[in-house]
RNA sequence: CGGGAUGUAGCGCAGCUUGGUAGCGCACUUCGCUUGGGACGAAGGGGUCGCACGUUCGAAUCGUGUCAUCCCGACCA
């Protein structure tokens, strides 16, 4: 391709409304453009990077054994109701109506249209197992779009669905899935690290996401999970759903006396511990939640912090928020009090459910809200002046530090890009939506799914996030736009542009994706649009070609070397 | 949805306090000159100043409303 010709615009600032790295290069370098709140146009640049990182999922897919099929993106509300999602998902799907006044949607994943299709095409279990899979954008009305292609609320995904006779079927699958996936990033030129996680809307059971880990860029970091990681075993997980050992504290306050006395102004487990002059573990904070709509009290020992998530699924529930003062202060009113948070307690509360963490099990002679403002009871113990809530439970957020569940090895933090997840589904949405088929003994049975999703669009601009320095892009080869650039220093000289276009077009005819720079802009402006856009390998004929050398440069390092045409040209013909 | 900020040419911005009919850099067009790291000179084209209503002889500028965008919290590939 001559870039005379190119379809591409580069910027010479960064724009202003970006804000992580992906975002600024891929708009300043000429790949994306918005169309409205994360809405991209893919110019053709994006777009070859695309369909490169598509091709190398449906290579992989495809000989993982599952079979590529396109579902429609816009899909009746009937399906939704039939799974019962049309009622509980929430604002981020995209409801429409036709102009008979139907409701519809814009699909943000596929399960009830992929269990439609099984429903009807899948009779006998010796039809199973079967894994589909398709490659097509997807719409979440996400209440906030952000980070360019990384949050877009419309992004290119390859979702995958299997179906089995049974859970060792499943496992079978969601095993081969994984290879796929760990095959897949790693063929994209991105480490990725498989973690356990919470599985979320989507429901079932056991799930995975695979994370590119980008702790190391300080500068603005587009990692939106916090993964926890043993550094001894291969323990890791998604904050949501990571587990510890119950790490090791005092948690006997050594009041010698229970009682109620002032901690006046006290509304912070800091400010607490500091007027009492005690540690924080010896404190179990009360806080009170709504999920679902519904009131909940969570008791967690004064040093560690609820993860919402985890207090989400002891209830099952879809949507969980912290409660208002105004909902405190109805809470309180229905139950005869009227403190105000910092001064709850779990004792005399009405109308709410209650739950502990495991941590505040073991606390003795503590310090304990009472629903009185500017008072705390002291020295409590559980069983005589508060009762020990009936639901006990794992809510904590994990820590550094804390232990491994598995190896007892200390666990770490580091951020991470969500690039790909899969879940095991099992029955959910076979049972709710009547997909059966007749098993060797003649019996109707429901297909024991799983599903498995990658963000294309998110693994490119994952790869920007990995891959770049001050000057642009380093696209991993595999997903590069072009190979290689042959860039002439002077339009003005006439070996140089013979020269550049003799390699041209041998590596064109050598079936090699190469771009020559053949604009009549200056050095500068040519070798700076090079860096920019990202092109792995650059060759650039200049005064040196006097000599019969040219320049040839790799991106990844920032290489160069002085060698000449032919051996250039061999250079990448053997990559 | 709550908190903060911003809307002026394709991109980045100034002008607004103290109303007087819009400007700078980049990009774009033409000519000259230049060609190893985003040159230079000359001449051009492009904006109903987000939108609506109001105040005023007169509004980018003041007021009210509205829409959009960005950042911080709840969603997720």
């Amino acid at each position: 391709m001559r870039m005379s010709k190119l379809f591409v615009q580069t910027l010479r600032e960064f724009p202003a409304d970006a804000e992580v790295i992906s975002h600024k290069l891929l708009v300043r370098a000429g790949y994306i453009r918005k169309l409205t709140n994360g809405v991209y146009n893919f110019l053709p640049l994006m777009w070859r990077v695309l369909k490169k990182v598509e091709n190398i999922v449906r290579e992989e897919m495809d000989a993982a054994g599952a079979q590529e099929l396109l579902m429609p993106f816009v899909q009746p509300s009937e399906l939704w109701q039939e799974s019962g999602r049309w009622d509980v998902y929430g604002k981020e799907l995209m409801r429409l109506k036709d102009r008979h006044g139907r409701e519809m949607c814009l699909g943000p994943t596929h399960e009830e249209v992929i269990t439609s299709i099984a429903r009807e095409g899948i009779r006998s279990y010796k039809q199973l197992p079967v894994n589909l899979y398709q490659i097509q954008s997807k719409f979440r009305d996400e209440i906030r779009p952000r980070f360019g292609l990384l949050r877009g609320r419309e992004f290119i995904m390859k979702d995958a669905y299997s179906f089995d006779v049974d859970e060792e079927g499943l496992d079978k699958s969601y095993e081969i899935m994984a290879q796929a996936y760990k095959n897949i990033f790693k063929r994209c030129g991105l480490e990725t690290k498989m973690v356990q996680s919470d599985s979320g809307a989507i429901g079932g059971s056991v799930s995975h996401e695979f994370m590119v880990l980008v702790n190391e860029e300080s500068e603005n970091n587009a990692g939106e999970n916090d993964v926890f990681y043993c550094t001894k075993c291969g323990y890791s997980a998604n904050s949501n759903h990571a587990v510890s050992i119950l790490n090791e504290v005092a948690t006997d306050g050594k009041f010698e006396k229970t009682e109620i006395i002032d901690t006046p102004n006290t509304h912070s487990i800091e400010e607490l511990s500091k007027f009492l002059d005690i540690p924080s573990t010896v404190i179990c904070k009360s806080l009170i939640y709504v999920i679902d709509g519904k009131y909940v009290l969570a008791l967690i020992r004064g040093d560690r912090t609820v993860e919402e998530t985890k207090l989400m699924n002891v209830f099952a529930g879809n949507d969980i928020r912290i409660a208002r003062n105004d909902e405190i202060e109805e809470i309180m009113k229905i139950s005869g009090f009227n403190a105000v948070a910092g001064f709850i307690g779990p004792k005399g509360l009405k109308n709410i459910e209650i739950v502990a963490d495991e941590t505040v099990k073991g606390l003795k002679n503590f310090v304990i809200g009472c629903n009185q403002n500017d008072k705390h009871l002291v020295g409590a113990n559980w069983g005589i002046d508060v009762e020990l809530p009936q639901k006990i439970a794992d809510i904590r957020l994990v820590e550094e530090n804390d232990k491994c569940v598995d190896c007892g090895a200390e666990l770490k933090v580091t951020k991470g890009i969500e690039v790909g997840n899969i879940f095991k589904l099992g029955t959910k949405y076979s049972k709710a939506m009547n997909a059966t088929f007749t098993d060797k003994d003649g019996k109707e049975k429901p297909f024991i799914m799983g599903c498995y999703g990658i963000g294309i669009s998110r693994t490119a601009a994952a790869a920007v996030e990995r891959h770049h320095d001050e000057y642009g892009i380093k696209w991993p080869l595999a997903i590069a736009p072009y190979t290689v650039i042959v860039v002439p220093v002077s339009d003005q000289d006439e070996t140089q542009m013979k020269v550049a276009e003799e390699i041209y077009n041998k590596l064109l005819a050598a079936n090699v994706e190469v771009l020559i720079d053949d604009r009549s802009e200056r050095a500068g402006v040519k070798l700076k649009d090079a860096d920019l856009i990202g092109i792995p390998y650059r060759i650039t004929v200049g005064k040196t070609i006097k000599d019969n050398l040219v320049e040839f440069k790799t991106r990844a390092n920032n290489s160069v070397e002085a060698i000449t045409p032919d051996e250039a040209i061999e250079k990448i013909l053997s990559l």
